[in-house]
DNA sequence: CGCTTTGTTGAAAAGAGTCAAAGATCGTGG
DNA sequence: CCACGATCTTTGACTCTTTTCAACAAAGCG
C-alpha cells in the first residue's frame, strides 16, 4: 500500500526518481475507521491520512444542524495533503463507509518537503486539484438537480476508474440517498425522485449498492461533464505535456 | 503598489526578511481592464495577476450558457497564485467592474520560488485559503436563499475591511442583481426578493451601489458566519499592515 | 434628453421540501 | 438459518420556494 502515496504524488508529474526514493523510506501504519466516525480530530494531527479502502468525505455542519458534504475522498486520495503546513480548515473529515486509512507521520512529511522541494510542489499540486474539483462542485450546485446528480456520478466513474475500482460503466457505491442529499443540497426524497427520473431516461441506475451507466458518453453529454478539471491519472500525459511546455518556455527565456 | 503583492504573501506568516527582500526586486506594470472582459486568456500566461482596484471573479460557463461565479477577487487578491506551476484550471477570470490589474512576470516568480522555498510555501498557503473559501461557498450553496445571501455579504464585509475598503458596517458594492444571481445560483428576480426580505428584516440594505449593515453581529448570527475560514490576517498583526496599506491606496487614489 | 441597462413587482408554473406510510434491505442475535 | 428490528428506499399528498414571463419604474450614460 506504500505505493498508494507514491502513486498519488507521482501522478502530479512533478517528481523525479530521487524524490520517489525519499518517499519510499516513509514508514506508516494502517487502521480501520468505522463508517460515520471522523478520520481525524482537530488540526495539527500527528499524521497525514490517505484512504486505502472505503469512502470518506470532508463536510461542514451549520449551526442549525445541516450537514453539507464538500468532497468525496476515495481510495488513493489524501484527506489532508496540506498537513505539513500549519493550515487549519474549519471543515472535518469522516468515513462514509468503513475505511482503511494509512497514517503518514506528519513530521516526517514536513521534514521531507524541506529537503525535497519537488515533493512540496507535488502536495501543492494536489491542493490545486482539490481546489479545481471544489470549484466544479460549486459550479455544479447552481444547476438543475438532474444534471447536478448526473455530473457527480460521471466524476465518480472517472475517479474510481483511475484507481481500478470501476469498469467501463459501473462501480460499487454504498452511500445512502440521505448522504447523496448532503452532497447535492437536496432532500433524500428528492434525490430518490431524481434517480428515478435518470433511470427512466435510461441514463443510469443505482441499485444493489452499485451504479450502472449503460451509455457513458450519453450521460456525460447530459451532464456536460468534462474530466479535465480532475487532472486525473488519465490526464497524466496532459500534465507532463504541460510541464514540458512550461520548461520549454523557461528555456526560451534563458 | 509593489507592496500589495508583498503584503499578500506576508499575511501568510511564512516569509522572512530575506524573502521579502527578494520580492521587493520584482518589477511589474499595472493596466486597466474594463468591466466584463477577461483578465487573462488561456494558461501559461506571461504574468500572475493581482487586483489593485475593482472587483473580479473566477467563473465557469456550462454548455447551455449558464454562467456560475465561483469566487470574488477583491483588491489585494491574486487571481492566480498557482501560476508558477503549469496547472490549468478549466475556469476563467473576468473583471466585474473596471479593474486596475498588476501584471507580475510569471517566469520571475517561477525562478523565485526555486530559490526561496518560503515564497513557494506562501503561494501554497494562498491556494489553501482559496480552497477553504471555496469549500465554504459550496457549503453555503445548500442553504436557504436568505442565509446564503447574508453569508456572502458578511464575508465581503470582512474581506473588504481587511484592505480598508469597508468601514464598520458598510461598503461600496457595484455588482448587479444578475451577477449576484450567478454567485448564488438564483435568478435575478429572486435575488431582488431576497434582498427586499433582508431589508424588511432590518438585516441589511443594498442601495445606491452601497451595502449597509446596521447590526453586523445580528447579520452574522443570522447567516451563521464565522470568519475563520478566510484566514484573514489573524496572526502577526497583519490587519494593521493591511490598514496602512489601504490608507496608502486611498492616498494614491486621491 | 432619450436610450439602455438595471431594479421592482405580479401572476402562473415548475421545482423541491416536508410529512407520513408502506416496502425493501441489512445486520444481528437467537 | 431464520426472525426481528433498524435502516433505507419508494411513493403520494400537500406546502413552500424559486423560476419564468411580462410589464413597468428607476437609474445610469452619452
Amino acid at each position: 500500500m506504500h505505493n498508494l502515496l507514491i502513486r498519488k504524488l507521482e501522478q502530479t508529474g512533478v517528481l523525479k526518481d530521487s524524490d520517489i526514493e525519499a518517499l519510499r523510506c516513509i514508514k506508516f501504519k494502517e487502521r480501520i475507521v468505522t463508517a460515520g466516525s471522523n478520520i481525524y480530530h482537530g488540526e495539527f494531527a500527528e499524521n497525514l491520512h490517505l484512504i486505502v479502502e472505503g469512502m470518506a468525505c470532508r463536510y461542514k455542519i451549520w449551526a442549525d444542524g445541516d450537514r453539507r458534504i464538500l468532497s468525496l475522498i476515495v481510495p488513493g486520495d489524501l484527506c489532508d495533503g496540506h498537513a505539513p503546513l500549519p493550515f487549519m480548515f474549519q471543515t472535518e473529515v469522516a468515513a462514509l463507509t468503513t475505511c482503511k486509512v494509512a497514517d503518514i507521520p506528519r513530521q516526517t512529511m514536513a521534514d521531507l518537503i524541506d529537503l525535497y522541494p519537488r515533493i512540496a510542489r507535488a502536495l501543492w499540486w494536489i491542493t490545486l486539484v482539490k481546489l479545481s474539483t471544489t470549484q466544479v462542485w460549486l459550479a455544479n450546485m447552481g444547476r438543475v438537480a438532474d444534471k447536478r446528480v448526473a455530473h457527480f456520478f460521471c466524476e465518480l466513474l472517472v475517479r474510481l476508474q483511475a484507481v481500478g475500482l470501476a469498469d467501463d460503466g459501473s462501480y460499487d457505491f454504498n452511500l445512502t440517498q440521505l448522504e447523496l442529499g448532503e452532497i447535492f443540497g437536496l432532500s433524500n426524497v428528492h434525490v430518490n425522485r431524481v434517480l428515478k427520473s435518470l433511470k427512466e431516461l435510461g441514463l443510469m441506475t443505482v441499485a444493489n449498492r452499485r451504479v450502472t451507466i449503460p451509455d457513458v458518453r450519453r450521460l456525460k453529454k447530459f451532464a456536460d461533464f468534462d474530466p479535465d478539471y480532475l487532472h486525473d491519472a488519465a490526464d497524466l500525459g496532459a500534465n507532463k505535456r504541460a510541464l514540458a511546455l512550461s520548461e520549454q518556455i523557461a528555456k526560451q527565456r534563458a
